[in-house]
DNA sequence: GCGTGGTAATTAAGTACTCACTTAATTCAT
DNA sequence: ATGAATTAAGTGAGTACTTAATTACCACGC
């Protein structure tokens, strides 16, 4: 007989239930208009509670903060999705499945990235905690794969690391001007044409003549 | 009699020079904090003036942010250094001035950059005057040029836009790491190495075999 | 040189409002 | 009926912005 798609009716909900609803519309809304620009009295609306309630699950704003970048640093590894094509050495396919992967994960929802640079900027020492649980990892995977690759004289002996901020550097700068600053490409330079040209420059550039 | 080298005497400025004073420090703030993080008090604290002198030159807060815009993004153009290479048609330091101009600005002057990306994540409409007064041109230069090298032959047929996202891209991740991440690089990873890693795996990779 | 009047720069002390956070009481599931 | 979830109604400390009065500067006539 409900309705179904309507807002839930006010119920009442287990303590554990309302702390995710909370952090989950916290982060929705941090994301959009950073720490500062967001109000628990916005939060508490999103969630259809009263500030109070906020208040009795962390005991300061600040505090949910932390634990949005908790729950947020669980998330899956951007890179998981690329270790099959890494077992088979096939360069392009690392590639291009990192690229998609990040891309993709960004354009479904962009929370993460916006939290990232919002915290980085306004200095939250928390900023680095996801700094490093995340993008760490990546610059391990990538790194690793690509020392691999020199080792066995398939690329040319440039240094990993770098290399890895390369190609990285390129997805990053695609999804920043797509996400961050809405500038649309121009309509040939469709997703996956950008990603082409990026996978073929970065390995002309990396592989031996 | 007068010290000298005191700060200066002058307790009374032109409406001219205050103004621009206003400007000065309020982007410092707004850069390091936010619009939103920044309070009009402090600004005025960091002049030496009262809050009243503020909306005497800027009838609001956001008005101050909209001068402060308009003055930055009449700075000097990212690509100038560039353009006597570009004219020799030296790839090579058309690719590492351009990096080393960047990095360099960015390094001495922090402002600019954190500036857009607060703009861009608050969702100020000026966010993207700044960008495209100042990244436009950018991506116009390198782009153009990319263009005529490929129709010269000296490149393979890329998408000349989307290269010169790719290179901008290295060398904007490479800021945002360091300026943005505080993370800082290992010992063997100097500024210039890094540089001419991204110059030489983007000539590798863009030219004709 | 020397007062002096006009004007622009400047401020002290507000105002109305919003913010993060609190308290004490109420509702509901079991 | 107990205890957890929930809220209405605060509180004091900011916040952007205002107002009315005060001060320093300087061109001008003497």
């Amino acid at each position: 007989m409900d309705g179904g798609t309507g807002p839930a009716r006010r119920v009442r909900l287990t303590g554990e239930e309302r702390r995710r609803q909370i952090i989950e519309a916290a982060a929705t809304l941090f994301s959009r208009k950073g720490f500062r620009g967001t109000t628990t009295r916005e939060i508490a609306e999103a969630v259809g509670v009263s500030e109070a309630m906020l208040f009795k699950h962390f005991v300061t704003k600040e505090e949910l903060y932390a634990a949005i970048i908790e729950t947020k640093s669980h998330a899956r590894r951007v890179m998981d999705p690329a270790l099959a094509a890494a077992e088979r050495e096939d360069d392009a396919e690392v590639l291009r499945t990192l690229a998609r992967e990040m891309i993709g994960r960004t354009r479904t929802d962009p929370t993460l990235m916006r939290l990232t640079f919002f915290s980085a900027l306004e200095g939250h020492a928390l900023s680095d905690i996801m700094f490093r649980s995340r993008v760490q990892q990546l610059d391990d995977f990538l790194s690793g794969y690509f020392a691999k690759r020199v080792a066995a004289g398939a690329f040319r002996p440039v240094d990993p690391l770098q290399a890895a901020w390369n190609f990285i550097g390129m997805v990053a700068y695609h999804v920043q001007r797509f996400e961050l600053f809405k500038q649309k490409p121009p309509e040939h330079l469709t997703t996956e044409r950008a990603i082409e040209e990026m996978v073929q420059l970065f390995l002309n550039g990396v592989r031996r003549a």
